[in-house]
DNA sequence: CTGAAAGCGCTAACAT
DNA sequence: ATGTTAGCGCTTTCAG
């Protein structure tokens, strides 16, 4: 492999002349840099990042600890991400999170030990604790995304509370009073958010909570199913249901299936989180669809700004979560 | 940011011997080691892991090169290469190639300048003219996945032909005479294959292709509902259809959908690919399902080696695709 | 406009 | 059993 030296041997220059042409760092007489660029052509140089990293003390290197790729949502937002980032001329290094403080808290210190220049993360439940102090302690810049946590730090996440509000409003204003819902995993803000939503609106009806309708799917859609199956099986089931995401929705709709019974026909169905291909489903999902691209651009805006030593103070991103109406609220 | 010397100066040795307790690569005294040890504990000392990359002509990095990390069939894979490698001790760089090989390029350069030690690419069409010589020109041991390339190097990829070929048998064993079918992005050899496959059922029953029933949906759900709209407009359409990946998957049923057809009454449908939530589409879909953990695996298992230094003649691994048998065919 | 030299933080001979 | 010393390949003062 050849290095820098052997481009400025060969170009007849000192390596800091090489290394200023090609960073167009100082100003380089016309034709020696046109003896520079030869020999780099003539040798196929390709510069050596990590030595560049070490040097310079930048990796140009983005880390993103992420809870499950395997969900079409986070594939998405991954997606985003990269996209943004790689306009800017940084890298992305993924870790899977697992949604797990312990996994999390690996995938965080290997990020940390490459000396990310900052650092993207959906926090696990606990992480406020555990490995989020442990990265703003270094000084990497922070941005959480798709959850909040009570640190100091920039967050971006789709806008929940109101969402999921019209969610349950719209069953209700059909004339449901019984209505369940399927929460997702506990203790991240998401959730939170999500459930408050629902409660606000039943609340705004003068109707009481009945915990025997609210189902923890954990974000598991074996267990949303189960729990479904469950509440759907009992003599005073409810006439609607509401699902706070993806994961949820899938386990949902096999359960319901699984035993009969018709969306919206015996029971109606509202979700938070939209699906490309909600309108092929049976039936067609009124949905909340989440703004990714725009959750993971911005993501990556504030973390920019962070790295470029904007120290003002952190800022709270709420992106707008469009209500797509269709049929298995009933009123399709 | 402490560094190694400023531990071993508190533990009152070289440095030499900080890196030798931290790497368990020569013997230390268990007093010294404690010393050690106690001072990474106080300091809160993180090995920078650029530093040792660059001494250590290692990155333990790997890098992926991937189409389009919102197919949820992408997604699964970079979520099975993340976790296989995560295991051995690596971390993932990804970038979106979205199968140009323009910016296949650019993110291959990328993941060369960072040295990483392991390169697994998806490539893009025309790739072996271009980007994949580059890779192996460097001497980084490569592994080629979802698609193979005419050169030599390890490639893993589902069974293509035998699935596909399976899947226009069993229209053909349904009495179907003509059967429409919508094509991937061309130029990649999944979508050779796969072609491949439904032309071999064709002939082995004797009846011979009808071009204007291929379809080209170029991997672009848009692009394959246009195209399924207007073969099935038309006066003589056929009276089955395959599909050919996911995305043409969806394409196809937003098409048939919007013309009011219904599937399997008056068309039938079946195939490649397969979704988490398949038997909830209406209707349920007939499809052959990649086994994407197992590909993934497989993939960094014969990466891994290679970067151990295996230098064996180069293997194809055709993972075997399952044959989810349900409604959209007809026979359900 | 360009070169020399120090140094980024670590690893790995080579000594002792 | 541990320390010394050279790098790894680049960036960046500091000189000239």
């Amino acid at each position: 492999m050849t290095t820098m030296g052997d481009v400025a041997r060969i170009a007849g220059v000192s390596a800091s002349t090489v290394s200023h042409v090609l960073n167009g760092t100082r100003k380089v007489n016309a034709e020696t840099r046109l003896r520079v660029e030869a020999a780099i052509e003539e040798t196929g140089y390709r510069s050596n990042v990590v030595a560049r990293a070490l040097a310079g003390g930048r990796t140009h290197t983005v880390g993103l600890s992420i809870s499950a790729l395997t969900n079409p949502y986070f594939g998405g937002l991954v997606h985003a991400v990269e996209r943004a980032l790689s306009d800017a001329g940084y890298v992305l290094i993924v870790g899977d999170s697992h949604d797990e403080v312990d996994s999390e808290k690996r995938v965080v210190d290997s990020l940390l030990g490459r000396r990310v220049d900052g650092m993207i993360v959906a926090p696990a439940a606990g992480s406020e604790r555990a490995t989020l102090p442990e990265i703003t302690g270094t000084g990497t810049p922070l941005v959480l995304i798709d959850r909040g946590a009570d640190i100091a730090a920039d967050q971006v996440s789709a806008e929940n509370l109101d969402a999921a509000r019209s969610l349950t409003e719209h069953l209700l204003d059909l004339g449901h009073q019984r209505i369940g819902v399927v929460r997702g995993k506990p203790g991240i803000s998401s959730t939170t958010e999500r459930f408050d939503g629902h409660l606000a609106a039943l609340t705004g009806r003068g109707i009481e909570l009945d915990d025997d309708l609210v189902l923890d799917g954990d974000s598991n859609t074996d267990t949303a199913e189960r729990e479904v199956r469950a509440l759907m099986s009992s003599t005073d089931r409810p006439s609607a249901l509401v699902s706070m995401n993806n994961a949820m929705t899938i386990g949902t709709l096999k359960a319901v299936r699984s035993l009969g019974l018709s969306i919206p026909g015996d029971v109606a169905l509202v979700c938070y989180d939209d699906f490309e291909w909600s309108d092929l489903f049976e039936p067609k999902l009124t949905a909340a669809a989440q703004d990714v691209d725009t959750i993971g651009a911005t993501a990556v805006e504030l973390l920019l700004r962070r790295m470029r030593g904007d120290d003002a103070a952190p800022q709270r991103i709420q992106v707008p979560t469009a209500f797509h109406h269709r049929n298995s609220c009933g009123c399709g």
